[in-house]
DNA sequence: GTCCATGCAAAGATTTTGCAGGTCC
DNA sequence: GGACCTGCAAAATCTTTGCATGGAC
């Protein structure tokens, strides 16, 4: 089995589309493939600090277009980043500590047959974000 | 049976929370509550013109935390609000024209109760949005 | 060499906050 | 009358954009 990082995958898929390996550019990916937790665009942009703001705005777009990273909506509405291991999943967020794991949902396809059952649209896609306390948090007492 | 508008009812919630009922704060809630569709706080502090863009913020927040709205998130990933008219429910999203409504999913809990049983979290809340071609857009054949 | 990407700084968009004055109860 | 609410304007965030320079292929 050959072990490929995480961050190599994502720049040949990058490099693949036709977009240009540059410097700053995969110091972003390998920054959001070293993370394994959700972050803000600013607090990454915080972190690779010599590298513009701007450039890492429009990088980050980049990946999420590209599917190469996904938005969480946090417990307050917020909204952030992660890298997107899979093609399709759903989060589980810590209400506490915000902290966040993918999670494969079984049965969905069952909720879904029956929106399209009960209505007029034509579904094509849909998010889950589970709530709730990490094992942490819960041992913690955190309330929220 | 008697009828009382959605906004009265909101008032009275807001009242009983012990929280003033003031001209400025009737309007936004009238204004919410007259809207079967979602709105930005932008757009909302724009048609209550005015009423100053702080207490609309305000105001919304406040209705936020007390449940009488809710957010709603749109394919691309932004957010923007919605009345709250059930104390829980899911979204159903049109990708091409944003529009909204209020869907009741069955089985959720199943899926729910599989989370539980995979996963060391306490889980305590959910959130779902659904997305798809609203039936006029389907008509119209918009795609996304 | 060509085209795309970068960095900067400025503009834009969105939301929050301090504070003086006004309003509800 | 007291506590809470409002409006304004400023500040704080967060994100995008124009443009000249630089780097990937």
């Amino acid at each position: 089995m050959t072990v490929v990082s995480e961050a190599e995958g994502l720049v040949s898929r990058l490099r693949d589309q036709g977009f240009k390996i540059t410097s700053p550019r995969s110091q972003v990916v390998e920054r959001v493939a070293s993370r394994d937790d959700n972050f803000t665009a600013e607090e990454l942009a915080a972190e690779l600090a010599p590298i513009g703001r701007a450039t890492v705005y429009r990088t980050l777009k980049l990946l999420l277009d590209q599917g190469l990273v996904c938005r969480v909506v946090l417990g307050d509405g917020s909204v952030c980043y992660r890298a997107s291991h899979k093609a399709h999943h759903h989060h589980l967020v810590c209400l506490s500590c915000g902290a966040t794991e993918d999670v494969h949902l079984a049965d969905v396809e069952a909720v879904l047959a029956r929106v399209r059952e009960a209505t007029e649209y034509d579904v094509v896609d849909h998010r889950i974000e589970v709530y709730g306390l990490c094992p942490r948090c819960k041992r913690r007492g955190a309330k929220r």
